[in-house]
DNA sequence: CCTTGACCTCAAGTTAAGTTGAGGTTGTAG
DNA sequence: CTACAACCTCAACTTAACTTGAGGTCAAGG
């Protein structure tokens, strides 16, 4: 019963297509094992990795990200409490800081797209639109769901 | 003074790359008319358009659905207030959408990431993890900042 | 007049996150 | 022991949102 999964299991339990399953363990953020026939074979451990992975790509977290958090999991064992709470204070602080900025998006646009005030210096878009100036032309920017 | 601006000018005051510019307006979501000489010149609303399309943007709303909203926007002349209003309002809603699922990931997070909890079947990593099979393969998520 | 910087178009390249397909192997059920 | 589903690898394709480059035009200063 505790048994070790394949990846058609995996892909199932977790609702991540068998290719997106290969394609994380190509950017590390998973692992497998093969058996003697060279299949994959997962521990139990890996439907928690995905489901973390899939929440966090959700809230606009990319890949690469997400494997820099999972970096600091443990490599040989599995997880324990303790890894996956030093995880989840990290995604916290984040989350705490996506949120406060979309509050503040969210408020300055009530108070803002429609108020005419891209005439005065204290408008938040207004702001934005001449100090941004200084970033130039740039890196792509990440795309997220 | 209130002079058309040249696509330098508009990258210059809205911080994205001329390239850019030419790229939005092959999208829809700007417009310019021409000079004699074929050169582009914007009226200066085309700056909130733009401050406005980076901050949709950075809460993770793709081109496309600006463009959408944008559409709603008057062809021939400059928005009024009552038409930035109503985008104002459109927006509102899908960034009180968004805060929400933030917080309700960040709050399921805390309970749950480092709780052991999933072995039962309240949690609500869990249940996404067994639920979204019904999801199967399907397409590309969006990727933004 | 000539140079230099800003513009123009169009095609091709880039990154993220996967998917799709071809060609071949494994494992299990009948 | 033979189907047939599930697995394997590797290369190529996809979408979004741009950037980069080539090859050529426009405009303002000296």
């Amino acid at each position: 019963m505790t048994r070790e999964l394949t990846v058609g299991e995996v892909a199932k339990r977790s609702g991540v297509a068998v290719s997106a399953l290969h394609f994380y363990e190509t950017r590390g953020l998973i692992r497998s094992h093969r058996t003697e026939g060279n299949q994959r074979r997962y521990s139990r451990d890996v439907l928690r990795r995905v489901a973390i992975l899939k929440v966090a790509q959700d809230v606009g977290i990319s890949l690469a990200d997400i494997a820099d958090a999972f970096a600091s999991l443990p490599d040989g064992r599995t997880p324990t409490r303790e890894d996956w709470t030093r995880l989840s204070t990290a995604w916290k602080a984040d989350l705490d800081h996506r949120i406060r900025q979309l509050q503040k998006l969210r408020d300055g646009l009530g108070d803002c797209i429609g108020c005419g005030c891209m005439s005065i210096t204290a408008c938040p878009l207004r702001n934005r639109e001449d100090r941004l100036a200084a970033k130039g032309p740039g890196a792509h920017r990440l795309v997220v769901q």
